[in-house]
RNA sequence: GGUGGCGUAGCCAAGUGGUAAGGCAGAGGUCUGCAAAACCUCUAUGCGCCAGUUCGAAUCUGGCCGCCACCUCCA
């Protein structure tokens, strides 16, 4: 069976094949017994590159999305047999940076590493794994100026002379430690001229002459010295008092787009498998990217494009202006970080997803469901880690093959979660269950597994005490530290048993009451007897 | 204006030619002194609307209506 992933190059699904497809096949279910994987050195190469954030802010939903998502993709392809090297920037410079740099007296530089920062530890709560490598903006001057200059060398750049002209009272910089620089005799500005790349437009499937009705009228004094609308800065010349760097072109700083082709060939190569990020990115940022990069390289710049689409709110999009931005921090602070990670995993990735109070509610309660089914498998594999059920784990596949089906692919979860707790329950309520110790084990497994590849996690349990079921087979159960021992907690059940005996309910119900304070359920059965468990 | 996408139960959401997955919410029931927990059952003759193709369509075609995104910094 095939991955199929959509590529909005060609705007179809595709059959996925990596570039360096050295070594083995990828492994699918049923190819080698349980899980397992192939041997690492033999594991075809995936690069995936993922435009990251601009560090000025704390991270809000949307790229709570996109990097779910993306981890989400890097995760199973891990797990279909690939070895995903990952890589994400971090633009550190630009203008939003040096803004709040300028409104908080600091410099750039610590305006980025504090949001850096800020963002892993959000990400770190939504369980998204680390990148391989995180290249910044300011570490890849090198790669960048190399481009350019080879970009001016074919043609498809053009300079433009730049007055020395202060968009900022330098009095600012100053105060934040900014040394102004000597001014160059000259410096430039540096643009890349769109229409000399004929196949501009490739891949938001735009021409130009199309799009430039409803730019038309929008081309404000930024346009001013381009050649055309649409050409975009490679490098801003800009004044000595601001932060910058020395060039070939004089004091400035960098494009935006032009980060991402230099980062991309300086740690992945000129060809890579999949360029990913949000829908939003298609035009310009990654259309430019390719055109930057394409001529120069004379390679296609990715195999596979990958777009996200939009989370919006209460079915608008989410803009400070509206008022709806909502931070990371914000949400975690009220929903568990997994309810968050289900919510975003419950829609296929490429649709809109609207959050709403009701959603987010249903997706916490889903998540417990979920929990509640991790802790039964927890409980029921503990010892014996059996292989994964087959049928499961080929349903599973089935729906994420279908470029990454993932609500597909989590109905199938909650089916296992579903059951296993129903056989959890069905044990301590009343001693047995309906199925046999090794399927259990094996949905548990299953369950685990395919809760795990989307990224999901839970604390692992503690301490275990073993149960038996009436098969003979033994199955651990997590205890919890309580101040309370067993003999008292039976003691208890049978002063309760005749208060309820004597008809005095209160004083039962007291008793009850008492223990459930201390984290112990207590559960009449039928015969009259009465189970406890603690929580 | 251009481009792309979407419209499936109260809500979220799969399904892309073979007779509507799953979750959340809801209803009824079993059990109980009451509970708790659990278990069982039920909840779209219908997939925006109208035509067409087909033995058969939510799925394909055409038209219409509605919603959204991108075209400007944006994940």
């Amino acid at each position: 069976m095939d991955l199929v992933v959509y590529n909005t190059l060609t705007r179809r699904k595709e059959v996925f094949q990596p570039l360096a497809a050295g070594g083995s096949q990828p492994v699918s279910v049923g190819d080698s017994q349980g899980s397992a994987a192939p041997v690492a050195g033999e594991k075809p190469l995936v690069r995936m590159y993922v435009c990251g954030v601009t560090v000025y802010d704390l991270c809000h939903l949307g790229h709570a999305r996109t990097y779910v998502v993306w981890d989400m993709v890097r995760r199973y392809l891990e797990w279909r047999g690939y070895r995903v090297r990952y890589v994400q920037n971090f633009t550190d410079v630009d203008d939003k940076i040096l803004k709040r740099a300028l409104e908080r007296g600091e410099s750039m530089q610590a305006v980025a590493e504090r949001f850096i920062a800020e963002y892993f530890q959000d990400m770190d709560r939504l369980n998204i794994k680390r990148a391989d490598l995180y290249p910044r903006a300011t570490q890849s001057l090198q790669a960048m100026f190399q481009l350019i200059q080879s970009l001016e060398l074919k043609g498809f750049a053009y300079r433009v002379r730049d007055p020395i002209r202060h968009q900022i009272d330098p009095s600012s910089f100053r105060q934040a430690g900014h040394q102004p620089e000597t001014p160059a005799s000259v410096q430039y500005s540096v643009y890349y001229s769109v229409r000399k790349f004929p196949d501009y437009g490739q891949l938001s499937g735009r021409k130009l002459e199309e799009m430039e009705a409803g730019a038309s009228g929008r081309v404000g004094e930024e346009g001013a010295d381009k050649q055309d609308p649409f050409d975009f800065a490679l490098w801003k010349a800009a004044p000595p008092s601001e932060p910058g760097f020395a060039s070939p072109w004089g004091w400035g700083r960098p494009g935006w787009h032009i980060e991402c082709s230099a980062m991309v060939r300086e740690t992945l190569g000129d060809h890579i498998d999949i360029h990913a990020g949000g829908a939003d990115l298609i035009f310009p940022h990654h259309e430019n990217e390719l055109a930057q990069s394409e001529p120069i390289t004379g390679k296609p710049m990715a195999k596979y494009w990958m777009h996200n689409g939009f989370l919006n709110i209460n079915g608008e999009k989410m803009s400070k202006s509206l008022g709806n931005f909502t931070t990371l921090r914000q949400a975690l602070a009220i929903y568990h970080p997994m309810a968050l990670r289900l919510f975003l995993l419950q829609t296929h990735y490429r649709s809109p997803i609207d959050l709403t109070e009701a959603a987010m509610q249903a997706a916490s309660r889903g998540w417990e469901t979920l929990q509640k089914g991790i802790h039964c498998a927890q409980q029921f594999c503990k010892g014996e880690k059996g292989s994964p059920e087959a049928e499961a784990m080929q349903a599973f596949q089935a729906a994420m093959d279908d470029d990454f089906g993932t609500p597909g692919a989590l109905a199938v979860a909650f089916e296992l979660a579903k059951e296993l707790t129903r056989e959890h329950n069905l044990f301590t309520h009343q001693g047995q269950t309906h199925l046999e110790p090794q399927a259990l084990r094996q949905k548990s497994a299953a369950l685990l597994e395919i809760l795990a590849t989307l990224g999901f996690c839970w604390p692992e349990v503690i301490g275990y005490e073993e149960i038996h079921l009436a098969a003979g087979s033994a199955f651990k159960v997590e205890t919890v530290q309580t101040q309370i021992e067993a003999e008292q907690i039976e003691e208890l059940i049978a002063q309760r048993s005749a208060a309820r005996k004597a008809k005095n309910f209160s004083e039962a119900d007291r008793i009850r009451d008492q223990l459930k304070a201390l984290g112990i359920t207590l559960i009449d059965q039928k015969d009259g007897t009465t189970r406890w468990l603690r929580e």
